[in-house]
DNA sequence: ACATTGACCTGAGAGC
DNA sequence: TGCTCTCAGGTCAATG
């Protein structure tokens, strides 16, 4: 699930509901999503602080501790928020929970352990450190800078758009929305693109990343000249008709239309 | 230095 | 029914 426009949607989630509430109490419940921070201490700097606001940079998520600190959320493949007041009797793979003085709770669920909790003192530390790239989204990328981002890269143009040291947010759904919005071949090269392509491609990205912010992530609500209400399902071309490709590149199984999505 | 592969986890679904 | 196998939108360390 969680590439950047599920982590946006996750942190409009978030603003909406936890921010300025005294945490009454903190519970981990799974060590194995923790990163550098013991349980101890995370449980310890949350009691009794509050969200202040948050940041999403990629698919990492910071939100901003009154009395310094932030606390950093990566949700794997699997990991989601949940704001209730009582626990949902279907509600499995809790990792964390706070429980917030109002009587209301925000957990932190992810079922296959592969997301990351932990705390850092400053997001634009944590980035450098993790040497991500520019946000995906980012009103600073522009064309020129997106260009030669691809410029040297060798490998698939689809591995470059999920290098998250090149541009932090796109993972294998969106890498491969926006191929087929921009009619790339996803096994082109990158440095055999045409100054146009290039620019598709850079337009796309902001398109399908915005369309499907403004869609919640929800498949029902896309456009349906998207591929993504279409990959799992039926397997045709909203375009053309032609049955969709999947084949594993780069290690992920791509979807792509054979025909609108010509090798160059 | 860069790109690709396998390991890390759990659970759902297919096939037998 | 129950077993085994494969696969899943993540990243990182090890390998080529």
């Amino acid at each position: 699930m969680p590439e950047l426009p599920d982590v946006e949607v996750f942190k409009r989630y978030l603003d909406a509901t936890s921010l300025h509430q005294r945490i009454g109490r903190a519970r981990v419940t799974s060590e194995k999503i923790l990163g550098r921070i013991s349980r101890r201490n995370l449980e310890r700097r949350l009691r009794g602080r509050q969200l202040r606001s948050s940041r999403r940079h990629g698919k990492y998520l910071f939100v901003d501790l009154d009395r310094g600190g932030w606390l950093v959320l990566h949700f794997g493949m699997t990991g989601f928020l949940r704001y209730f007041k009582h626990e949902p009797n279907d509600l499995q793979h809790v990792r964390m929970q706070l429980d917030f003085a109002n009587g209301y709770h925000l957990a932190y669920v992810c079922q296959r352990l592969l997301g990351l909790v932990d705390l850092a003192d400053d997001p634009e530390a944590f980035i450098k450190g993790r040497e991500l790239g520019i946000d995906a989204l980012s009103p600073q990328l522009d064309l020129e800078s997106f260009r030669r981002l691809l410029a040297g890269r060798r490998g698939t143009i689809k591995s470059a758009l999920m290098n998250q040291h090149v541009l932090a947010g796109i993972g294998n759904i969106y890498s491969d929305e926006i191929l087929f919005q921009a009619r790339v071949y996803p096994k082109a090269s990158p440095r055999r693109l045409g100054d146009r392509v290039i620019e598709d491609l850079f337009k796309q990205r902001r398109t399908a990343l915005e369309t499907a912010i403004r869609c919640r992530v929800d498949p029902e609500r896309f456009p349906d000249s998207y591929l993504l209400p279409h990959r799992d399902t039926d397997e045709r071309c909203p375009r053309c008709d032609a049955n969709l490709k999947r084949e594993k590149i780069s290690g992920r199984t791509c979807h792509y239309c054979p025909r609108c999505q010509r090798r160059r």
